[in-house]
DNA sequence: TAGAAATGTTTAG
DNA sequence: TAAACCTTTCTAT
């Protein structure tokens, strides 16, 4: 679930369902029982992503989120179900029609209140967001170029690109038949230009369908209709099976402590 | 249907 | 370097 386009999507649905009015904070899981204390009751001003970071402002107190591997929100309308579980924290608020609407925060690495000068230091540390207006991709290619560092593993810093997870890593990849081996100060200036247009155009498709697509023939077929996507990926999770435009055989290799996928023949050294 | 692996980061050792 | 987080998705049976 939670590369950029997810944190997106959660943003800008929060902020139309819950901005703007009253948030009833409450955490049943006990956890962030302080912060929730805090911000119970306050209005909730607005609700924005940057890279996988969420932030909800309400005044001069900002909760952040980061959903890590495994955190989840769950969203709906009506009176909220029992709390079971280890349920983080809940939201409920009147919603846009005063019908009542509720979400749930599960399993998320980060939730905490933060002030806004602690905000800017963690946007502090975040390179460009391709799904941000007017980022600037040249501050990553800054650091990509001057790097020793293997490209594969540099487009998992968020330090460096904001956002890009193992999915859109191995895609990317694969689409401007990079090998990610290649190390940072090879990647040339007309390279880096040609996958970041991609990655803004790929990850804008995520927003979109609410799922990663890279494959241009699953994106021919999800415009005729909601089909299943079986071969929505070119490389990701692929290992042995054959390459989608050559054959040879899906590789991978743990990088930066993920797995990564790559073609040995269309991303060759 | 059950078990393993995973779209990620922080914290402890 | 390893564990924690404790849900969802994928794969094998």
């Amino acid at each position: 679930m939670p590369e950029g386009h997810t944190l997106f999507r959660l943003a800008r649905e929060q902020d139309e369902l819950f901005a703007g009015r009253p948030v009833h904070v409450t955490s049943p899981q006990g956890r962030f029982a302080a912060g929730a204390a805090l911000l119970d009751g306050r209005v909730l001003d607005e609700v924005t992503s940057y890279g996988k970071h969420l932030f909800a402002r309400f005044g001069g107190d900002s909760l952040h989120v980061h959903l890590g591997l495994y955190g989840t929100y769950t969203t709906g309308t009506g009176t909220p179900p029992e709390p079971k579980g280890a349920l983080r924290m809940r939201w409920e608020g009147p919603g846009p029609d005063g019908d009542g609407v509720w979400t749930d925060l599960r399993g998320a690495t980060v939730c905490e209140v933060l002030t806004e000068h602690e905000v800017g230091s963690v946007l502090a540390r975040l390179g460009p967001d391709p799904l941000r207006r007017r980022a600037d991709p040249g501050r990553a290619f800054a650091r990509i170029s001057r790097s020793r560092t293997p490209i594969g593993a540099l487009l998992m810093d968020q330090e460096v690109l904001a956002g890009v997870g193992n999915v859109y890593r191995a895609e990317i990849l694969f689409r401007h038949q990079v090998n990610p081996f290649r190390l940072g100060r090879d990647v040339d200036a007309d390279c880096w230009a040609a996958m970041w247009a991609d990655l803004v155009k790929l990850m804008r498709a995520g927003v979109r369908e609410g799922r990663i697509v890279t494959t241009e023939r699953a994106h021919r077929r999800r415009k005729r209709g909601p089909a299943e996507l079986a071969d929505a990926h070119y490389v990701y999770r692929r290992t042995g099976l054959p390459c989608r435009l050559c054959g040879t055989e899906v590789r991978t290799q743990e990088m930066v402590g993920r797995n990564l996928y790559w073609c040995p023949v269309c991303q060759a050294a």
